[in-house]
DNA sequence: CTGTATATTGTACTAATTGTATCATTGTAT
DNA sequence: ATACAATGATACAATTAGTACAATATACAG
């Protein structure tokens, strides 16, 4: 079974509860066509232990997404996504992952004390810089980050 | 987990509170780099147990910390030394954090197929409802904007 | 093919750990 | 004596972990 193996990157001092961002991410991987209907999603019990969190932790954040009936979680069987998601939902979705994204982000470099303007500032300096990077390469393929 | 020791030396005939004594001696340990950003605090019990005093007068100085954003405290989860640079540490060094935090944050909404365009839209927006969240009413009412 | 044992998977309930809120007690200055 | 600040006691809320269980799939004996 090709399980996903649904790359998710925790931040255990954002303030956020680790089941949000379990919630957010998956949405935003669907959202953006990284997680597809029907994919099976890993069990709770192996994405908790790469996650190194309790088991318990990513049930809740899957009865949450099962709640939105963005994945079905069926005893016994495992979690997919669903298939059929409404398509008008599909790009609020896909929206609402970037706001919770980008969200994340300045609230974490407020936290940290920066100001507004160097946030905008480093944000619109970055983006260039990737776009450059972008423009001589474009290749958005191989873009899957390792991590260990 | 390492939890640091937190060696303070609480002086209970000098006529300061407990808690200021803990706010002072923290802010001193990360001043002088024997806490760094990141780092764990013991838990208000954990602390107050090795303090012998009650664990509220801890909890106050974490209060009193965590307004001034020094610390980061997360009911259920712990507190945090927060990532904001001491006043004195180079500027080099805060523009360095800012960077990678943004690099991160762009380098995610990519993977997940945002457009440059869509990044860029949305941090502008986020930026401007949290400037205006914060202009009309701040309800931590104790922004502090006096630097000590 | 059928029935049963076993493994896998999600669920439910509970416990433990953490910070928060509110009020009571104590000590001291006026 | 009164007022107020400091501290302590108690109850609560949020997050995560632990344990037992139910539903389903799979392997295998007959």
């Amino acid at each position: 079974m090709t399980e996903k193996s649904l790359t998710l990157q925790l931040d255990f001092h954002s303030g956020l509860p680790i089941y949000t961002q379990i919630v957010n991410q998956i949405q935003s991987q669907l959202a953006n066509g990284i997680l597809k209907p029907g994919d099976q999603l890993p069990t709770v019990r192996a994405l908790a232990s790469e996650l190194r969190v309790n088991f318990n932790t990513v049930a809740r954040a899957y009865r949450m997404l099962d709640e939105v009936r963005i994945i079905s979680t069926q005893q016994g069987r495992g979690t997919f996504i669903t298939e059929k998601p409404p398509p008008e939902v599909s790009e609020k979705l896909r929206h609402e992952s970037l706001t919770a994204l980008t969200h994340r982000f300045i609230s974490e470099a407020f936290r940290l004390g920066f100001s507004e303007r160097e946030v905008g500032q480093m944000v619109r300096d970055s983006l260039k810089s990737w776009k450059e990077a972008n423009d001589k390469d474009d290749e958005q393929e191989s873009n899957q980050e390792n991590e260990k």
